[in-house]
DNA sequence: TTGTATGCGTTATCAC
DNA sequence: GTGATAACGCATACAA
């Protein structure tokens, strides 16, 4: 391997162009067939690989989708970054990761890098609710697609699983499995998605004459230990829950573990319902119930929303907000046989 | 925001050419301190933003890192490459991710796409033993770092954890806790990995004066359901074990499981170790002692090695094969008093 | 210490 | 249907 192969190589070869060369193999109707196929032949005899570096350059656009997330190694995230390599990989695409560490600034600062890059897109999940920064993105023409954590109102494109249908499942399912008095772990309300979930907890119990106890609400963050916490105040009520729902799979899980360190029995005393299907969700003791967010798809959809926009020029005006569908995934710690 | 600014605009307001804006940019010796300063304040002025497509192209080489690995949502790959991120990103580079979905074709396709992007460096967890793919790298004078399945023969340097010692950790810990036979699921033995830790297994067992016998050693595949019928097989034997060492989280959650479902107590009857330390295993009942082979770290290091290269020069003729420190994470399930 | 000229590889705009 | 030319933005070899 010494020297890569050019378009002027394959010119030189055959006598004609670097123009010719790159119509021909651009399929350019305006290069007759024989041309297209003596000039296709030769570039395979000579092994050319096009220079992306240099279309970029060109084009001042490059075939890179850049991905700014929280973290990378969330299950979550980097489930929905396998998404979207595999739907963007069969345009020809590459993706280039960057962390914000849900810290704004830094998300700014990989925004402008990605810029600077040249990225033909932009796929983020919000590090916090300012969105301002992301003017400069639509500002300098370059695709943005917002998921999970999305900017409502500065982002065109958005897609995200839809929190409240997935909460509204898992708290009708704890209803149809006999649980009266439903408890919900909240996670923090200034977070759009934390805010739509315990809206889908309050409608279950409203279409399904359920009240709603407030004492029975408690906002916290998503770790093990707030999870514990909110489930020993829970279980000190007076009038204490039979069923907690939880926007969070580790919240749920620390309420799992206070109840087992206290002998109370999931599913039959109280059931529980986690949220996001992390990994670890099936092997607990017992298997946590929880909502499924179709990462992967949903990392494919964020894929196939810029392509949508590549392919059809002009439509700037019609924005896509997609919601997928959740799905409840059932497991042992909210199923238990209804006593009528 | 309009058309962004080039060393050439730099020039113009200074009166000077794009050369020596170019050379103050990058702060080269030729340049007064004067000029330097003036040129670094009007790029302020202006909002310059220096153009990689147009400097990689004209370099021949890209401030991207390409990294491959077999799937970029298994949580040991994720932690890696956020590793390889954080370090890469210090010296002002980003990464570039391709799946190779344990399929030696896709890998070498995938460093294809990767060589023609210019990158500096791949980074690459091996998809398959073969490994002759590897050579295009090296022809293209592009740095190469292989990790975790490493490639012995091409790659000039590797990093990996130390899996003999890792295993070699657990199953020491086992013989100090007590346990007299002490089984090993053993991972397929065409992989490296999983030779070297059933070699930690053997030297383990020998320097502490334990008998190898070969009945307790099954090699099988890293699922779940292969560690419940191993499990059973071993279980099964006229002379059963007291303790399983595992080489992989998975199949260890499936003897869990199996001794679980028997009725057999872990860790008072059967001790239970586990490698990857994978998040699941510290939220299982009892709780996982497991190798943490510290894969943050990992990437920071994959990450360094480029650079080490990158900052001098000369010294292919050296290559470097590290190996991590692993670390035992003890938990329950390995953990019972000693009687003595 | 600075300026001039050139090329990296591609594509698009003209011409013919 | 094809060719000539310029330009994308930067960095270096060579002059001065």
């Amino acid at each position: 391997m010494t020297k890569k192969t050019t378009i002027s190589d394959i010119a030189k070869a055959l006598n004609t162009t670097a123009a010719t060369v790159s119509r021909a193999l651009s399929d350019n109707p305006r290069i007759s067939d024989k041309t297209k196929k003596l000039v296709n032949d030769t570039a395979k005899a000579l092994g050319y690989a096009p220079n992306p570096v240099a279309a970029a350059l060109r084009n001042g656009r490059s075939k890179i989708i850049g991905v700014i997330v929280p973290y990378i190694d969330r299950s979550f995230f980097s489930s929905v970054i396998r998404g979207i390599e595999e739907e963007v990989k069969k345009h020809g695409y590459n993706i280039m990761i960057c962390q914000s560490l849900e810290d704004k600034d830094a998300e700014a600062e990989n925004i402008d890098i990605l810029i600077n890059a040249r990225v033909a897109g932009i796929a983020l999940s919000l590090a916090s609710n300012d969105e301002s920064h992301l003017k400069k993105i639509i500002n300098h023409n370059i695709a943005l697609v917002t998921f999970d954590r999305i900017a409502d109102n500065l982002a065109p494109h958005t897609v995200a699983a839809d929190d409240f249908e997935g909460s509204y499942l898992a708290t009708k399912h704890l209803i149809d499995q006999g649980y009266k008095r439903i408890a919900h772990l909240a996670g923090s309300q200034k977070i759009n998605i934390y805010r739509n979930r315990q809206r889908g907890y309050r409608a279950a119990l409203e279409e399904n004459g359920h009240e709603i106890d407030n004492d029975l609400i408690i906002s916290t963050n998503s770790k093990v230990i707030a999870g514990r916490e909110s489930a020993e105040t829970l279980l000190n009520l007076k009038n204490p829950p039979d069923a907690i729902t939880s926007a969070s799979d580790f919240s749920a899980l620390g309420a799992l573990q206070y109840c087992k360190s206290k002998g109370i029995k999931i599913p039959e005393e109280i059931g529980i319902t986690g949220f996001a299907n992390e990994p670890f969700t099936e092997y607990l003791e017992p298997s946590l119930t929880s909502v499924s967010q179709n990462t992967l798809e949903m990392g494919k959809i964020v894929g196939q929303v810029f392509f949508d926009q590549f392919n059809t020029e002009e439509q700037q005006t019609q924005y896509k907000k997609i919601l997928l569908k959740p799905e409840l995934i059932v497991r042992k710690s909210s199923l238990r046989t209804i006593n009528k």
